[in-house]
DNA sequence: GAACCCCTCAACCGAACGATGGAGGCGCCG
DNA sequence: CGGCGCCTCCATCGTTCGGTTGAGGGGTTC
């Protein structure tokens, strides 16, 4: 059997190394690159056709790690991609799935957590550390929040504390028209007030 | 010259293999041990008598980083402490430094600088980013906030969108008290809402 | 065209919010 | 002891801010 081809992307040189130095010394896996940026992942999967993309959520300033995986999935051959992270929002885990992502595992897993995962992936399974396949379902089976463009434009800004005249303001808009799209947030949001609704739109990962 | 002694403290596995590979090749940097966390860290500086300790600020559970810190600069001998860690909110460092820390380093800076920072910290130094010791002079300077416990609470509950009443109703004081503490932590926040107070308190890291 | 969604707006009402000016009790520290 | 800071509470007031309801135009999809 040949060796898992691996693509490490983290902006973190540090961890890169960590999870470099998990197969040092395994023969059945082969580092075959590292890329600190989602932009730069993919040119070097373009050339490199990994089997599997290890990949962080969060990349910096440039594109993140969905929007990552999202362009990898599109390549021909396609990888399989296993996001690695620290974060476990559920909006996040649940656009990576939905970008194609064939596994979601948080940084505190055991080594060997990773490396098992590298090989079902690699067969074209898909992998979940049990508390979040559990979370996952939970939340696929919860109707997801889509919120229009302009409605989340009113969420950020009252997020940042500003009153409705303030958005109305920023907006272009009356105040009327501000209060709507309120009204709109708080029954997706099940919300009855613009405080629970930051609230939940922070929960949920919206913001 | 001897090898500085270094005690690795992080809750991921990876990044403490990745920060060890750093010094694999090198004669003047030892890892003399790993802890997953700060109760553990400080079992072992006990005996180990590390020089210098790296020191990540979250560490799952149990004690944070800035705990951490200030329970291993009150042994004796005390190691020298650097943190290393994604997050830059100002509050978390100003407590680092404030509990002895002798530097603060962000985990996407190059592996060398994180070398050097250990050998100056082993010789006394305090070593700090130059875009993080500018913030930090920054800060320093501005007058900082002190909320008390009780406007802590009030700021807290304001923060998961409850009303006066509700947050009157879970500390068990009268919705005038909450009102009062309101007042108070408007005036040190220089907040003119409830919800501009979360926003600032948001960014200026006490939430 | 009808149904639908999104953005826009008006007018109303009420409550909750923030402001103001107090007051008493408690613990701590010099 | 005498102050000081913190927590607690009272009463009042105004008013703005927020939330509700209802409604119209533009765009789309079938």
């Amino acid at each position: 059997m040949t060796a898992v081809r691996v693509l490490l992307v983290d902006d973190h040189p540090i961890v890169r190394a960590g999870v470099r130095s998990l197969f040092d010394r395994r023969d059945d896996v082969e580092v075959v690159g590292e890329a600190a940026s989602g932009e730069e992942a993919i040119a070097l999967a373009r050339h490199l056709h990994p089997d599997v993309v290890l990949c962080d959520l969060r990349l910096g300033d440039g594109m993140d790690g969905v929007q990552t995986t999202a362009a990898l999935r599109a390549q021909h051959p396609a990888p399989a991609v296993i996001i690695l992270t620290t974060f476990d929002r559920d909006a996040e885990i649940l656009g990576a799935i939905e970008a194609g992502a064939s596994g979601y595992l948080l940084k505190d897993v055991s080594p060997d957590v990773i490396v098992s995962a590298i090989r079902q992936a690699a067969s074209g399974g898909l992998v979940l550390t049990p508390e979040l396949s559990e979370r996952v379902v939970e939340v696929m089976r919860a109707p997801r929040v889509r919120l229009t463009e302009r409605e989340l434009d009113v969420l950020r800004l009252l997020d940042t504390g500003s009153s409705n005249r303030e958005i109305a303001k920023t907006l272009f808009v009356t105040e009327a028209t501000v209060k709507t799209h309120l009204v709109h947030v708080f029954e997706k949001l099940g919300a009855d007030s613009r405080a629970r609704a930051v609230a939940i739109a922070r929960e949920s990962g919206l913001l």
